[in-house]
DNA sequence: ATAGACATACCAACCGGTCGGCATTGACTT
DNA sequence: AAGTCAATGCCGACCGGTTGGTATGTCTAT
């Protein structure tokens, strides 16, 4: 019975817990690594057995943020419908995604680090997004589908900024899923750009 | 020439304005004391002299973000225009707030300090501000100026999403005056409201 | 003389990170 | 089966540097 090593431990996981949520509560800076591990019931020695610097938690944490959207976009793109069930699909599918990883969203939001190629990389792979995001709004609009006189910036802006602003007030216990409110946010851009 | 005891020395102006960079850029916890002081050209002891503390020189930015803009949303209410006029020159005058205040406002999204009363203050503040605007969409659909379908939160969490997402994208030297983005998120909002 | 406007030197506390050590465990040898 | 060994997982005392903050002094204008 060759017994594999555990590849992901419970301290290494506690670490990590409880290191998203302070971050995402108090910010990255201004966490203190004594603070993570006394939280985690674990020790300094710990910690750094597992990572091998406070950045590198932070790290992994970002690893998390943008993983598979851009992906996810292009597959429903690749489907091939008209833009507007295209554009409903994508948004449907961001505010769903952002509502599962609120914390590290907040994360994200609060930003930092701006030096680091992490996170660097990771800007990288939302400008792609951002990108493909209003690639689907000008070939709607090039299309027919949407009004040439609406602004693609100013449309996935307010998509964008609802999303990065949504682990200041969504709550998994509310009543509306994600779904339904990913929805409603696809009527009044869609509708908006139907004008 | 009498010269008069001046009430905001240039001192006091360097360090905040050094702050306010430093702070929108790297974060309130990221930034040390002495960061500021040399950037500013000036001495601990210069600092200490016109602030008491680190913190106090973020509230005081904070003072900056919220100070008139609820008065400002209540003046245009108290205008009585139709509901449409009337949300339109809100979301302008936000948005052209916004962009005016674009390193507050960055300070602002990266939060942090959640049990100090200043940063609990402004959000109280920000709460009544969003409470204004929401009960404005409510007042137009009472009227008949928009649908009853759409949903006064996810409306008005595009447009504060949008102007609390402004920090990144929006420079003053781009194409479009604030006010010309302003009318475009509206024209976005506005349709999607009335459906 | 008095008060404001700084400069300078300094401090305890805390920071992220290190390091030698130790207990446990599975693999290999005899 | 017993003994050896190396690796893993973790402990916690410790380190140099930095932190926000202060005490005291000096200069200047009134």
């Amino acid at each position: 019975m060759a017994r594999t090593k555990d590849p992901d431990p419970e301290v290494r996981r506690r670490i990590l817990d409880v290191s998203l949520d302070l971050f995402a509560t108090k910010g990255f800076a201004a966490t203190g690594v004594q603070e993570i591990v006394t939280k985690a019931g674990v020790t300094k020695g710990a910690l750094y057995h597992y990572f091998k610097s406070k950045d590198e938690i932070l790290f992994e944490i970002y690893g998390r943020v943008f993983g598979h959207e851009l992906e996810s976009l292009q597959r429903i793109v690749a489907e091939g419908h008209d833009p507007v069930r295209t554009l409903r699909t994508i948004i449907v599918d961001l505010v769903s995604h952002t509502a599962a990883i609120t914390k590290e969203s907040a994360v994200f939001a609060r930003g930092g680090h701006a030096d680091s190629p992490h996170w660097q990389a990771m800007q990288e792979q939302w400008r792609r997004y951002q990108e493909g995001f209003r690639q689907v709004i000008r070939d709607g609009q090039e299309a027919g589908a949407f009004s040439s006189k609406a602004s693609p910036e100013v449309a996935s802006w307010s998509v964008f900024g609802f999303t990065n602003s949504m682990h200041t007030w969504y709550r998994p216990e509310g009543r509306k899923s994600p779904a339904d409110i990913g929805e409603e946010l696809a009527d009044l851009i869609l509708t908006g750009l139907q004008s």
